[in-house]
DNA sequence: AGCCAGGACTGAG
DNA sequence: CTCAGTCATGGC
């Protein structure tokens, strides 16, 4: 398949996705704050397997209670926290997730993160417990505008239609990226648009539901 | 009234 | 390495 042409097919059939809102609103150019930085690493964790609507009430709680920094999530009781991101589900993981994060940013100031290569950051993120390959990936792309390409469920099934050449994430991804300019701006909106193209037509659970 | 969402970890074969 | 089980809330 030519990934460019599909690209722009997907592009006119749903439009500019808005990935990824920091505060509620999309800021696609300009300089990221670190506050900014940490709030999408914040979103990207809680986001696993979750509804972005949910995702938007946990941050909005972080935020009003004024917790939104690491040092802050790194003091916090344990219940207090889950109580605050109970919304986007999973928070007794979720809540380990954020501390161990936050534990791995006050070691590793912001301005030490922005200059490190694309490779060391990602060794870095998948090192920590809780953080996995789409998650590393999104973090890079979304929050540090590395070129990576974000590989998800839906991503994988289109690979798996390419004569199942690529059944796992690297290769799904090495096929993309190889495909494409190095373009994080069109990397962020590419992966949203095959979200947006799974959430429609895509079944991401193979549901081998059977009739009983 | 069920499904399932912008996944990752663990343990078993 | 592949695969099922687990984790949890809220929207549609």
């Amino acid at each position: 398949m030519d990934v460019k042409k599909q690209y722009q097919t997907l592009l006119r059939r749903f439009g500019p996705q808005g990935w990824w809102p920091i505060g509620g609103v999309y800021r696609l150019r300009g300089q990221k704050t670190d506050a900014e930085l940490f709030e999408i690493m914040v979103g990207a964790i809680l986001t696993q397997n979750t509804a972005w609507k949910n995702v938007e009430q946990a941050l909005g709680n972080l935020r009003a209670a004024r917790t939104l920094r690491p040092e802050r999530i790194i003091g916090m009781p344990r219940a207090r926290l889950e109580r605050l991101i109970r919304p986007a589900g999973y928070f007794r993981q979720k809540s380990k997730k954020l501390k161990i994060l936050s534990r791995w940013l006050a070691r590793s100031p912001f301005v030490r993160l922005r200059v490190t290569s694309t490779d060391e950051l990602r060794r870095e993120l998948l090192a920590l417990w809780g953080i996995g390959p789409e998650t590393a990936d999104s973090i890079l792309l979304y929050a540090f505008d590395r070129p990576v390409f974000v590989v998800d469920a839906y991503t994988l099934r289109l690979c798996r239609g390419e004569g199942r050449r690529f059944k796992s994430y690297d290769a799904c991804q090495r096929f993309f990226e190889s495909h494409l300019p190095g373009d994080a701006k069109l990397f962020n909106e590419y992966h949203a648009l095959i979200v947006a193209w799974g959430k429609r037509y895509g079944q991401k659970r193979r549901t081998t539901r059977r009739p009983k």
